[in-house]
DNA sequence: CCAAAAGTGTTCGCCGTACACCCATGA
DNA sequence: TCATGGGTGTACGGCGAACACTTTTGG
């Protein structure tokens, strides 16, 4: 072969030679920031109001195309970095958030997902920790961030509704199909009406879906603080499994977490803290076991 | 704002142009082809000899660089097409394979991998079940394809030793550790030695894992003709479990699988196929129960 | 004193574990 | 008739389901 004589940097320049010639894409990494609802609280405050939710951080678009509307933080990647490389460091220059754990969602690849260019968007989780330190800044005078709530999503029988708000204002709402997939997790399949940029809504019942496809009993513990009262590990529980306890259950469960022969909770014995302030006997502190 | 006056095909003209001034990665979509090891026997000789392992569908490079290189299957995507397609149509144009199932198993994009140039591969897993009609063509004169079968997997510990045979003739060895990860599954942290091309080796290593992650009980389905005994059942099912149930155990796993209240296994009554010639009392048919 | 909510005690039954045993066959 | 391997019987125990009950507080 003639090819024999040429040196590694030769081959180099000609194999980039024959990869110029074909239509190469834009490839993003977006993330999906998750984290718990009363994440900006304090203890106290959260021992006042320790209802559970979701939420997830939304950049509001201030430009061409989807102006007005919610989408979620990404950007290209750059020669130098890995796409988790590249959605992390867009988490933190978007909004200032330190990538704690990225999960890999899915590729967005439609060639028709965006009307502008050739892009395909790789997406991960970002799963923060209630004890996380949150500051998403303001944003500059032309997107701006802000994290929506995702209150009693609801998810069953190959429908989704999932209804994202701001405070206590509805900012939109996702419904859709999705389909159980034999084996691999379940898949969106039809969005009815996105109010999302792009494909984002797609992109956000995925990851809703891929969240509740986690190891849910290790993944309450992400959005709680170190130590919690069982009450509060079963809200969290509760919001992640669409109320799968029955109110007559809970007892059961509380001893499956505790008592059983590997419990994945264990009192913290020191303390023994005075959570009274409504009306009912003190709670006990737990903590993971490690 | 200025931009006000421009129509959507002026902006999309313009956004093209920002794009352009930066590099841009080639991105491909490779797929990890996934089948029984006895997918070419009929199934008489299948009864004769029902070990069952998996085999996993090599290229051997024949060109610069790895050259001689066991590498998997893989290509550029086109513009007209998702990622997921490409995997599909590169999987039959290689191999004259029909993408049956494709799952998901990672995006690898360490800017090194490649030391030809900025390249992006989207990964996916194709199982191929059991009685799908195999036809690996030769290959041309440059590059062919064959089936290696991963002999008795090593998992445990973080360790992983993976073996790849050649009919009886051993071609390589993957060994390395994982990481279980506290949610989202284990990952690759270190292969000892690759002997692929590319980063293949840390991606059949991850294929693996993500394969074991997936819910064994119908997975195992996936690998057996749809009718087989409880033995082919567990045989499979042993395999992609580390053997996990002990001898002693083998009774109580036949019963969950057909006498528990919702069971996944039924008898095929019609038929009571006799399965002699080999010494012992004949077996029962079973069929996955709908 | 009562309502509210945390936590305990107790019974029931499924099913996973363990192991003994039975059955049909080929050599 | 014996080894082989498929299939069944049975006893035990952990733990999830269910629900009644106790405890401590605020109003």
């Amino acid at each position: 072969m003639r090819e024999e004589k040429l040196s590694d940097k030769d081959r180099i320049a000609l194999y980039r030679q024959s990869l110029d010639k074909y239509k190469k894409p834009s490839v993003t990494a977006d993330v999906v920031a998750v984290r718990p609802s009363y994440s900006e609280l304090n203890d106290a405050q959260w021992r006042e109001n320790p209802e559970f939710a979701l939420q997830f951080l939304f950049i509001k678009r201030a430009q061409w195309p989807h102006k007005g509307a919610w989408a979620i933080p990404g950007g290209f990647i750059q020669p130098n970095e890995s796409v988790e490389e590249g959605a992390a460091r867009e988490l933190h220059e978007e909004a200032q958030l330190v990538a704690n754990r990225l999960i890999p969602v899915g590729v967005y690849s439609k060639p028709t997902r965006d009307m502008r260019a050739w892009i395909i968007s790789n997406v991960f989780v970002s799963i923060h920790r209630c004890d996380e330190l949150f500051s998403v800044k303001a944003g500059s005078d032309a997107d701006y961030a802000k994290w929506l709530t995702l209150k009693s999503p609801i998810i069953a029988n190959g429908q989704f509704s999932l209804s994202f708000y701001d405070g206590d204002r509805l900012e939109f709402k996702l419904t859709g199909s999705y389909k159980d997939q034999d084996i691999g997790g379940a898949t969106v399949e039809k969005i009815d009406k996105n109010p999302l940029a792009f494909d984002h809504g797609e992109i956000i019942a995925q990851t809703f879906l891929r969240i509740l496809a986690l190891d849910t009993k290790k993944l309450v513990f992400y959005f709680l603080p170190e130590k919690f009262t069982l009450s509060n590990y079963i809200d969290v529980y509760q919001y992640l499994t669409q109320n799968s306890i029955s109110f007559a259950n809970i007892p059961s469960f509380r001893r499956q977490l505790t008592m059983t022969k590997n419990p994945i909770l264990e009192v913290c014995k020191d303390e023994w803290e005075d959570l009274c302030g409504r009306g009912h006997a003190p709670a006990k502190l737990y903590k993971r076991k490690v």
